[in-house]
DNA sequence: CAGTGGTCTAGACCACTAT
DNA sequence: TAGTGGTCTAGACCACTGA
């Protein structure tokens, strides 16, 4: 009768299908949080599997953040952390995908430049570095979205492909003209107002809302190799996080 | 000889010790992006140690993203994603704490009111339906940086404590009053200007720019439980995020 | 003390990859 | 075909928990 839910012949993992069954339990309000799961060796007792086997199930439990162990007293179903939350910014660009737009990038400018004091201390760099300076727009349906500024150090002197510079990726464009890797990237995401010059890019009024992010590509060696300020359109862009478990079923609310 | 890097006799996990070393050549660049690892039998040999505790090392460089296996070719060492970014709503409470400024809330106004129209559409209940109103206004060393409205229904009736109305957990609030358990969150950022009011709350000019963002939770049947609205200072506050693997290195930058 | 999860072993068979 | 990672077993000993 246990063979229902957990088939030795299956070509699904024995583990696998252990997981899906507990994450099941838990999901569907059957285990609720604080509950204790049965001990490793009960499940595999009940199962007639190695307990092995089912601490590779709780393992895959562990790391989905469902349930906790505690040495010596047992395995309980977690409370799903409901303030911890995270923003993932490729909604910014997802967001378009997803609504069926078309995205394009025109490039308003390209050059390559030598870098004068101000931008050799935002990149960390000497005075009269070749850098690599650009200019796009971003746009959905034919309505700007966007408006990102992008500079990075031109050392490899490689040739300059346009469609690379209508990637959004500064890494991968600092991937293609640094001499050296990017290894880890910042960003700090802010609330301003539009500039005289972004407004007339973005084709909206001086002084609307935007978000202004600011990102920096270091190296391995913790230099700056690339630096981009984007602006995207306040009333055309917004950032949505989903915490819990049951997120799928909350998702077109 | 090896010994030095793993101590079969240590109180320290061997495999624990396994992923330690992996990651320091990972992080320190003697193992690039792309390049292949040894493979399981051959670290089970060098250190003499069983293949399933080189496994387990294994495992956790996978879960912490840093290496991907290739079933019938070998284990390689990941590329960073610093593409996907994520933002920490953390950041909006814990910059204050972190800059070594007291946080402290005030309650402006806390009602138990009857649902209307707009807020049982806006709660998903129904008319007349017993809710749980306040405002608050969060501040660092005495100038106000977020401006919070919540509602919440108020099923249980139970008594209602000036400290959990100070606590910026709206699902904490939730979980005292609503009759069911919060299991999920939605949140909404957006930009956005001061209206009248949220400016004269924030002590900021009219059409300031500001983060909003909007909370709502769901119980297990995804039924709405609280609903709640975040007014951030722009000026005051920023999301910051780290991609990659020296991430601990530029934090300061 | 008995029971729990944490670690580790020395095998085994499998599916997949490349030659 | 040889070599890889993926799954699974049936043990073992340990540290920790609670009665």
């Amino acid at each position: 009768m246990q063979g229902e839910i957990v088939d030795k012949n299956s070509v699904i993992p024995i583990y696998y299908q252990l997981f899906k069954y507990f994450e099941k339990q838990i999901r569907s309000g059957q285990l609720q949080p604080g509950d204790a799961l049965p001990t490793e060796m009960e499940i595999a007792a009940r199962f007639d599997i190695s307990r092995m086997t089912v601490r590779h199930a709780i393992g895959e439990l562990v790391s989905a953040g469902m349930v906790y162990t505690q040495k010596g007293k047992g395995t309980f179903v977690a409370r799903p952390r409901l303030d911890s939350v995270v923003f993932n910014l490729n909604n910014f660009y997802d967001e378009i995908r997803q609504k069926g737009m078309k995205r394009h990038s025109e490039l308003l400018e390209a050059r390559i430049i030598k870098a004068d004091e101000k931008l050799a201390k935002r990149l960390g760099i000497d005075i009269n570095t070749r850098c690599l300076y650009f200019r796009i727009v971003i746009t959905a349906d034919g309505e700007p979205l966007a408006y990102e500024t992008k500079y990075t150090v031109y050392t490899k002197r490689s040739p300059i492909l346009e469609s690379e510079l209508k990637d959004p990726s500064l890494s991968n464009l600092a991937a293609s003209h640094s001499d050296t890797i990017p290894s880890s990237s910042k960003r700090v995401l802010m609330v301003s107002t539009a500039t005289e010059e972004e407004a007339a890019v973005l084709g909206v009024s001086h002084d609307t809302p935007v978000f202004l992010m600011v990102q920096t590509i270091y190296n391995a060696e913790n230099k700056i190799i690339a630096w981009g300020k984007s602006i995207f359109r306040g009333d055309r862009y917004k950032l949505t996080s989903y915490e819990g478990w049951n997120v799928e079923n909350i998702k077109n609310n």
